[in-house]
RNA sequence: CGCGGGGUAGAGCAGUUUGGUAGCUCGUCGGGCUCAUAACCCGAAGGUCGUAGGUUCAAAUCCUGCCCCCGCAACCA
C-alpha cells in the first residue's frame, strides 16, 4: 500500500550554543508532528541537525585548543543526548560537516553558477567579527563599534561571490501572496510581504575572511557562507541532487519549524534558492515564538538559562512535554515558570489524568479481581462517550495539522473530563451494592477503560512514555501503529477478560513548598559569577562627583544628560539610563559613584564619558548617593 | 508621528474576521460523592469587555479621538 508522506523538519542548531530550553522547544513540537502523523498512517521523515561551519566555531576552536570539527563533535553529542533524554524520534540527524552534504552543496553551488545566478563581486563594509556581520556606515555606534555587541569593528574589503536573489523577488511575493499555507503564523506572514516590498538585493555567498567550511568549487579561496551550507540541509538529507530516492519520496517538506528569528531566512533566501534550482518550495514554513524564564528573557548573563536536562531529571520527560505544548499557542511567545509548571503537572496530569486511570483500575482490582469485563448491558451515556472519543479524534487531527498543539490538548482534556464525569454519572459503586447490576457495573468500567485506551492513542505524540505505561496497566495488545486514521478513530476495540497490569502512579503530585526549596538551591549555584583577580579590578576607576546639571534627552524614554564634576576642574557628559526612575532636577546637587575611566561612547548621538553606578531593584535604580564631605575626584576603592 | 502586540471576573486567556443572552482554565466560597494521587463531580460569587464619542433596533465585536501596558528597534556606559 502507498501511503502518504510526511516531511518534517527543525532549523540545523548551530554549534556554538549548547542545548537550551528553546531548541528543546522547536525539537519536541517536530517530534509530537511527527509521531502524529505516524499515528494516522503516514510514512513520515522527520529530520533535525546541527550547522557546524563559520568564523565562531573557527575561533572558539582555536581558544580552547582543538580543531573546529572537535569542537563540534563534542557539542553535538550533547544534542544527540538530550534528543534521547526528551524522546525525539527523529529519522535522520545531518551534521554540515558530513562528506555527502558538503557534495551536495558544491553541487548547487555549480548548478545555481551555471544558471548564471551567481556572480564575484566584492563585498565592503564594517564587519564585526563576534557577529560573523557586516554593518554599514550609519549602523555603527561611537565610531566603529557594532551596533549588535558594541565591539569594535574592522573595514573589510573582501571579494565575495553574490546570489541573484533580486532576481526572484516578484516570483516570492507572487507564491507568499497566493498561497496562505506557506507562512504561518498569518502575522508572520505579513512582515514578511513588508520585507520583501522594501525591495530585494543579492547576497553574498562566499567569504575569504575564515577558512571553516566547504570551499567553494574552483576557487579554494572562497568558503561557501552560512546561507546556502546550512539552508541546503533540508535537501541534502534526503539524498539530493539524487532525485529518486528519498528526495523524490519526500521533498517538498510539509512543514520547516523554525524560530521566529529565522523566519526570513527561511521564507525569502531559501525559496529564491530553490527558485534558481528549479525544486518546488516548502508547504509551508512555521515560526513558533520565544520562551522567557519566569518573566525575563534567557541571557547567560542573568544565568537563568536552564538546562533542559536537569528539568526532566526533576519533572520527568513526559511532564516537560506537556508543558511546552500545552502551555503556550504555538506561534506566540511565551513563559516558563516553575508554578505554572507544576500546577500543569499536579492539575491536568496527576488529578484529571493520573488519578482517571487509578480510580478506574481500582474498581477493576475490587469488583472483578482485576479482570476487564465485555461490553454488554449498554447506556445513553455510553453512546455519548463513543461519539465524544470519535469527534475528539477528528478535532485534534485537524488541530494538529495545523500545529496548534495547546488546542490539541485542550480538546483532549475535554475528554479527560467527560470521562471522570461519566464515572460520577455511572456511579460504580453503587451499581456494586446491588449484585444484579453486576453486567452494568463491568460496561461501566468498560467504557472508561476504553476511553482511556483511545486516549492513550491521542496523548502518545505529547507523552509516549505515559501512552506505553497506560496500555501497560490496562493491559491492552493492541499496537499503537494502526494503518489509516479511520482505524484510529474506532471504539469499544479494547479487549476483555484480560487482568490488568500491575497500577502504578503516572505522574506523582509534586510539593510546591519542598520543590521550591530545591529549585532556588539550584538557581543560586548556576548563577555563581566569574571570579576576577585583583589586578583586573584595580584597572577601575572609580570617584566620587558631583552632578552639576541633568537633563532628559529628547525622544529618549530613559536617558539622562549629566554633567558631572570629578574635582578635575572640567565637567564630565555622561548619560545615565536612569531616567525612569528619577527625575533629571533630582538628581542636580547629589554626589555619586561614577566609573571615571569608562571608554566613552555615542548613546542618542551625545557622548558619555563615564557611568554612574547604581542599584537594580526589579527594573528601578537607586543611584550609590554619597554624603556631602565627600569631595568631587575623591577616590574610591 | 519608528515597527508590532495588547488592555474582557483575583490571575492567565478565548471571543472581535461574519455585530444579536459575555465564555474557558486556575484561584475563592458552598455543596455532593466516597472508586481514587486531600483526588473526582455539581453549584455560587466575581466583569458598566481601558476611556470618550459615533453608526445601529442591537456594539467586547464596526468607525473616530484619547489614555495606559508590553515586546522589538532606536538609547540599558
Amino acid at each position: 500500500m502507498n501511503r502518504p508522506t510526511f516531511y518534517v523538519t527543525t532549523p540545523i542548531y548551530y554549534v556554538n550554543d549548547v542545548p537550551h530550553i528553546g531548541h528543546a522547544y522547536t525539537t519536541v513540537a517536530a517530534d509530537v508532528i511527527s509521531r502524529y502523523k505516524r499515528l494516522s498512517g503516514y510514512d513520515v521523515f522527520f529530520l533535525t541537525g546541527t550547522d557546524e561551519h563559520g568564523q565562531k566555531i573557527e575561533q572558539a576552536a582555536e581558544k580552547q585548543g582543538v580543531t573546529p570539527k572537535q569542537l563540534a563533535d563534542k557539542v553535538v553529542e550533547r544534542f544527540k543526548s538530550l534528543w534521547i533524554k526528551l524522546n525525539i524520534s527523529y529519522d535522520k540527524f545531518i551534521r554540515t560537516t558530513d562528506e555527502y552534504h558538503k557534495k551536495c552543496v558544491q553541487h548547487i553551488f555549480n548548478k545555481m553558477m551555471d544558471n548564471g545566478d551567481i556572480y564575484v563581486g566584492e563585498y565592503e563594509g564594517w564587519y564585526c567579527t563576534p557577529c560573523e556581520t557586516y554593518w554599514t556606515e550609519t549602523q555603527l555606534l561611537d565610531g566603529n563599534c557594532c551596533p549588535s555587541c558594541r565591539r569594535e569593528t574592522t573595514r573589510l574589503k573582501e571579494p565575495s561571490y553574490f546570489f541573484k536573489m533580486s532576481k526572484y523577488q516578484e516570483q516570492l511575493l507572487r507564491h507568499i501572496e497566493e498561497d496562505p499555507e506557506f507562512i504561518k503564523p498569518a502575522s508572520r506572514r505579513n512582515e514578511i510581504i513588508a520585507f520583501i516590498k522594501e525591495g530585494l538585493r543579492d547576497l553574498s555567498v562566499s567569504r575569504v575572511s575564515f577558512k571553516w567550511g566547504i570551499p567553494v568549487p574552483e576557487d579554494q579561496k572562497h568558503v561557501i557562507y552560512v546561507w546556502i551550507d546550512a539552508l541546503t540541509n533540508y535537501i541534502s538529507a534526503l539524498g539530493y541532487p539524487n532525485e529518486d530516492d528519498l528526495f523524490g519520496k519526500f521533498w517538498p517538506a510539509d512543514y520547516h519549524i523554525v524560530g521566529k528569528d529565522i523566519l526570513r531566512f527561511h521564507t525569502v533566501y531559501w525559496p529564491t534558492m530553490l527558485m534558481s534550482l528549479g525544486i518546488p518550495l516548502p508547504k509551508s514554513v512555521f515560526a513558533h515564538g520565544w520562551w522567557t524564564v519566569e518573566g525575563q528573557k534567557m541571557s547567560k548573563s542573568l544565568g537563568n538559562a536552564i538546562d533542559p536536562n536537569w528539568l526532566v531529571d526533576k519533572f520527568g520527560v513526559d511532564q516537560i512535554r506537556y508543558f511546552l505544548m500545552r502551555e503556550v499557542p504555538f506561534g506566540l511567545d511565551g513563559d516558563f515558570s516553575f508554578k505554572a509548571l507544576i500546577h500543569r503537572i499536579n492539575g491536568d496530569l496527576s488529578n484529571d489524568l493520573g488519578n482517571l486511570l487509578n480510580r478506574t483500575l481500582g474498581m477493576v482490582n475490587r469488583y472483578f479481581d482485576g479482570i476487564v469485563q465485555p461490553y454488554t448491558v449498554s447506556d445513553e451515556a455510553d453512546d455519548k462517550i463513543a461519539e465524544q472519543i470519535v469527534s475528539t479524534f477528528k478535532e485534534v487531527d485537524s488541530q494538529l495539522n495545523e500545529l496548534a498543539f495547546n488546542k490539541a490538548l485542550t480538546t483532549i482534556w475535554d475528554m479527560v473530563g467527560a470521562l471522570n464525569r461519566y464515572i460520577d454519572y455511572s456511579a460504580p459503586w453503587n451499581l456494586a451494592k446491588d449484585p444484579a447490576k453486576k453486567d452494568r457495573l463491568g460496561s461501566v468500567l468498560y467504557t472508561v477503560l476504553d476511553g482511556i485506551r483511545a486516549i492513550s492513542l491521542m496523548i502518545y505524540p505529547f507523552m509516549p512514555e505515559t501512552a506505553v505505561e497506560i496500555r501497560k496497566q490496562i493491559n491492552t495488545k493492541r499496537e499503537i501503529y494502526k494503518s489509516t486514521f479511520e482505524d484510529l478513530c474506532k471504539v469499544r476495540v479494547l479487549e476483555s477478560g484480560q487482568k490488568i497490569g500491575e497500577i502504578k502512579q503516572l505522574f506523582p503530585r509534586i510539593d510546591e513548598a519542598s520543590m521550591n526549596i530545591e529549585i532556588s538551591k539550584v538557581s543560586e549555584e548556576s548563577k555563581q559569577e566569574e571570579v576576577i583577580d585583583y589586578e583586573y579590578f584595580s584597572k577601575m576607576k572609580l570617584k566620587a562627583g558631583k552632578i552639576v546639571s541633568a537633563e532628559k534627552i529628547e525622544k529618549s524614554d530613559k536617558l539622562i544628560k549629566l554633567k558631572v564634576d570629578l574635582g578635575d576642574n572640567s565637567l564630565k557628559q555622561i548619560i545615565a539610563g536612569i531616567g525612569k526612575s528619577y527625575k533629571p532636577e533630582d538628581l542636580v546637587g547629589k554626589t555619586v559613584a561614577i566609573v571615571a575611566n569608562l571608554k566613552p561612547a555615542k548613546l542618542m548621538g551625545q557622548i558619555s564619558e563615564g557611568m554612574v553606578l547604581a542599584a537594580t531593584i526589579d527594573d528601578k535604580h537607586q543611584v550609590l548617593e554619597l554624603p556631602e564631605y565627600v569631595k568631587p575626584g575623591s577616590v574610591i576603592k
